[in-house]
DNA sequence: ATCCTGATGTGACATTTGTCACAAAATCAA
DNA sequence: TTGATTTTGTGACAAATGTCACATCAGGAT
């Protein structure tokens, strides 16, 4: 068997072919178009999205400015959701679309729950995943923190050498927290 | 029974005063005196600490620059650790010191990972824990990118209004990521 | 009390980055 | 192809913040 969610979460927890069928079950397939949204300020959080095919971002609207600040990005083997609004069962704060035709597996609260509940190899999973985004969050923080706009230049192309062709510099301006004139100007020198 | 850190857990897990009485076989009991290291830069990292009493600064220095980024303060009721070198028994790229005599719980890998293995609940707090932790650091990081040196500072003060007084302003500036004096500057107004 | 150290306030100036305006280039749809 | 739209580059200037230097102030140790 072989399966991109399933390499993705034998990356912490081994799983036989049973069980990777059982999990899988409870996700729903999606295919979404290039500008369509998958989250939407205001609506209910149904989904968290395992991403198997596409690249999406995920973004904050400041209504007082009107700028955005995209706070991630996902592509193939990258997991995205309004986090806060999905598990807290509230609406949504931020907004998710499609920068390409994208396949999703989307899964439910209530099967995520209950795969926790009946695998504790789930659970664990679960744990450590959310464990290690915690680590990288950390990590990317204290890059936007102590570094210039050209330090977090560079260390995003160390980081996502494949994304920076993959996506408009406006876009990348703004997961970098910079303008895109100034990011411009960063990778002439 | 009547315990902060079982208060603590069960803001995820109710336990019985047994199951509680088990977990907390489980900690190690350390007092440090004020500007002591609980952890420091190259030593492995054999616990993750639970805060009873005291304030704790975490933080990375730059070598180059010699300057200090503070990632992490952590007061009663919060846990402290270097989460990376915790994890992957590697040795630490941060520093924790205290900024007041402290009383801490202190936890090995190996029990922590015992525990979520024979308590489903326990291991059903950390997954919690950690993705809540993962929520919080994402509001922290669109605060920083997106708001100004003022913004930032308002927020900390509305979030941690007990630690303004408490915490040297010099440490509270490098955790916003603005220079002491632009600190200083922002409260006089 | 008095010294000493660390914490804080403040002015002058340098630096980084943002903003605005517009041109050039690339992409997409008909 | 061709026109329209989006994306990207660049100059001039403004704004925010950092840096350095030094003055004050507060608290702890003797």
């Amino acid at each position: 068997m072989n399966h991109l969610l399933k390499d993705h979460i034998e990356t912490i927890s081994p799983l036989s072919d049973e069980e990777f069928a059982y999990i899988l079950s409870h996700f729903v397939f999606k295919k979404i178009k290039k500008h369509a949204f998958l989250v939407q300020e205001g609506d209910p959080v149904k989904y968290e999205y395992f991403v198997l095919k596409g690249c999406l971002k995920a973004y904050v609207a400041d209504n007082a400015t009107g700028k955005e600040f995209i706070f991630q990005f996902a592509a193939e083997d990258w997991w995205i959701t309004d986090r806060e609004a999905f598990f807290k069962r509230s609406t949504a704060t931020v907004n998710i679309d499609c920068l390409e035709d994208c396949e999703v597996l989307a899964l439910t609260l209530e099967n995520r729950e209950k795969l926790g509940v009946e695998m504790w190899k789930y659970e664990h999973f679960l744990s450590v995943k959310a464990y290690w985004g915690y680590i990288s969050l950390q990590k990317r923080l204290q890059m936007m923190i102590m570094g210039s706009a050209k330090d977090r230049y560079e260390n995003f192309i160390a980081q996502y050498p494949n994304l920076f062709n993959r996506i408009p510099k406006s876009f990348i301006a703004s997961y970098l927290g910079v303008s895109r004139e100034t990011l411009s100007r960063l990778y002439k020198s």
